[in-house]
RNA sequence: GCCCUCGUAGCUCAACGGAUAGAGCACCGGACUUCUAAUCCGACGGUUGCAGGUUCGAUUCCUGCCGAGGGCGCCA
């Protein structure tokens, strides 16, 4: 927002720099001072008097950056954007004009259609995420990828890149075939009811506990897999259909969830791609074919001649043939990039397959497909249940979707009742479905994504403090001052009046939101997000206590308009990156 | 045995190698006749696991140790 003036100061001091034979840093860094009731920004010469120290051995560095920062404020021209310029420490500290950086940062906000998109950056990204097994239910525990997923293509997609959403569901394996045999026999020509995915997760949890009480019956499994193998009309029909199923209740979910793909890929649908690629493999001596006695594998560390382990071996394809995970990711890795022209090919897939995404990208790097050098792992961690509970539909330790989002919303629900009772009965709904659903979302994105989120009921639904509702209240608290503002400003002229502190505070924040983005975008952090907008709601919330709107005078009425109309739009803005509705009134 | 994360306030978590390590929760004390109190203000709370190293400067980078979790040839 201040590049240029920015860049005309470099250059000054870069020529007081020479003129006094002082060494001259490659670029200056600069970083906003630390807020203690002014705002500016700042640069130090720790660099530069570390750089003279190489060859003067007596120099101290601390106070050799002192009187070079000092010497910088001394021969520096009168600043126009900066009217006071401090030397402490080692530190330059340029501070702005407060009435010409506030109107700056207010008029730069009211004025952009998206304040802090990046400009187009002209490279495709393709992000796959949310991997879900079909005949399973949908727990918590895979919301995770969901919802991070979807938050980084929102934050990438504003940060300026174009993005392809893929979603890669797990519609073949032995899970699908013990739920087709549990169907067939016990409930053949049923169909699902309207909460179908609890219902085919129903299925399967009945599947394994026949299987588990009599293991004999493993051997209809194995047949039944023959069959499905064999490509059986009846049970491809069958498997067709029931699939449909997962995948229409899969649907459902996303569109509560507010997310949506470009791609859906099926793993059935790049296994046979899959088998092709080990063959190449094969024939270029990549991978070693040791059946019918031991499985086809690719010796990595070998064949890159690594003496230390660290690729180890994967396995590519099963001794009789049938195909691995592996087999299936070596295709879809290829299939993405014939589809689309992609610069990177992102995986939100938790840590714990991250060597085996090494092995299979190496794997194609070997091979010779240089794209593979393209694709990254954006690894999260899990999320437990309170005690290290790993959540798993096999133990039963498992959270439904379904039933958390119900939960959220009736809870919700209880606080809007509180809270505003005057609203229909509709709004209530809505705002408890908004707050609900923000509830849900946030703690999953307000983490290192490498950190284990516990989930705990408690928490999940504490509408308090620093959480989505929090960011949810301060946009519709701004929302009814503008409400009742006799219009809203499209431009906020200079304030001809002394802000107050928290008026600065938030103006600060707002202005540091295009930055936020882009940081964001290149870590794949969401997290970043969530800290600057909480900061947004937070000062919004102190300002709105501490510096009335509608019974100031004239000017300072307007001048907080626009603050409050800019405040608005961010929080509006960051809480839909975040995936996370805004309603106007709560 | 090798590899990957992580270790910060009582709890849950932050902090581009920079200035006095910050929030929320919990606890304690204040603030609704005033634009919505799902809010605000204050107090309390720290040897950043331990020991070295690099650096003008380390929670951050490197090494070792301790502790927690995870991954390592036919699961996904």
């Amino acid at each position: 927002m201040f590049k240029v003036e920015q860049l005309h100061l470099e250059e000054q001091i870069q020529n007081i720099l020479k003129e006094n034979n002082i060494p001259i840093p490659e670029e200056l860094e600069w970083a906003p001072v630390p807020f203690s009731g002014e705002w500016g920004i700042s640069t130090s010469f720790f660099k530069v008097a570390a750089l003279e120290a190489k060859s003067v051995k007596s120099l101290k560095v601390p106070q050799r950056a002192e009187e070079i920062a000092l010497l910088v404020k001394e021969n520096l021209p009168p600043q126009e954007y900066f009217p006071r310029v401090e030397a402490l420490g080692g530190y330059l500290n340029l501070f702005f004009d407060s009435r010409l950086f506030s109107s700056r940062v207010v008029n730069t906000v009211l004025a952009a259609e998206h304040f802090g998109s990046g400009e187009s950056k002209g490279e495709t990204l393709m992000v796959e995420f949310s991997q879900p097994n079909t005949h399973k239910a949908f727990h918590v525990g895979h919301l995770r990828s969901a919802i991070l997923g979807d938050v980084v293509c929102r934050i990438l997609e504003y940060a300026g890149y174009d993005v392809v959403r893929a979603n890669y569901y797990g519609d073949i394996g032995l899970h699908v075939i013990k739920w087709l045999w549990n169907y067939q026999k016990y409930h053949d020509g049923e169909t699902p009811p309207p909460d179908a995915t609890r219902w085919m997760g129903d299925l399967y949890a009945e599947a394994t506990r026949r299987l588990e009480e009599n293991p004999d019956l493993d051997s209809e499994i194995r047949a039944l897999y023959a069959r499905w193998d064999q490509q059986e009309t009846e049970i491809v029909d069958l498997w067709k259909k029931t699939r449909q199923w997962s995948v229409d209740g899969f649907k459902d979910l996303y569109q509560i969830l507010d997310i949506y793909f470009d791609r859906y890929y099926a793993n059935s649908e790049v296994e046979f791609q899959g088998k092709e690629l080990v063959d190449e493999l094969i024939q270029k001596g990549i991978a070693e074919d040791l059946r019918p006695d031991e499985a086809v594998i690719v010796r990595l560390d070998d064949l890159l001649g690594l003496k230390k382990e660290k690729y180890r071996v994967l396995v590519v394809l099963r001794s009789d043939g049938t195909a691995l995970y592996a087999t299936e990711d070596l295709a879809l890795a290829k299939l993405k990039f014939e589809e689309y022209p992609l610069d990177r090919s992102i995986y939100v897939v938790d840590v714990r397959q991250s060597l085996h995404f090494q092995q299979v990208w190496k794997t194609l790097e070997i091979a010779g497909y240089d794209w593979a050098g393209n694709c990254e792992h954006l690894s999260y961690e899990l999320v437990n249940l309170p005690g290290d509970v790993v959540m798993a539909s096999r133990e039963g330790t498992v959270v439904l979707l379904e039933d958390l989002i119900r939960e959220a919303k009736t809870r919700a629900l209880e606080v809007v009742e509180e809270k505003n009772p005057d609203l229909t009965q509709d709004e209530k709904e809505e705002v408890a479905r908004a707050v609900g659903l923000g509830a849900i979302k946030f703690p999953m994105l307000d983490r290192e994504n490498t950190r284990i989120v516990t989930f705990d009921w408690e928490l999940a639904l504490d509408f308090n403090g620093q959480a989505a509702p929090y960011i949810q209240y301060a946009h519709v608290r701004a929302n009814s001052i503008l409400k009742k503002a006799p219009g809203i400003p499209s431009v906020a002229n200079d304030p001809d009046y002394e802000l107050d502190p928290t008026e600065m505070t938030l103006i600060e924040h707002l202005s540091q939101f295009p930055v936020v983005i882009q940081n964001a975008a290149r870590e794949y952090k969401p997290l970043h997000l969530t800290h600057a907008l909480y900061e947004v709601a937070r000062s919004f919330n102190a300002f709105y206590r501490q510096a009335p709107v509608l019974t100031a005078d004239p000017e300072v009425r307007d001048f907080r308009l626009g603050l409050v109309e800019a405040s608005r739009k961010v929080l509006a803005a960051g809480l839909n990156i975040l995936g996370i509705e805004a309603p106007a009134v709560m």
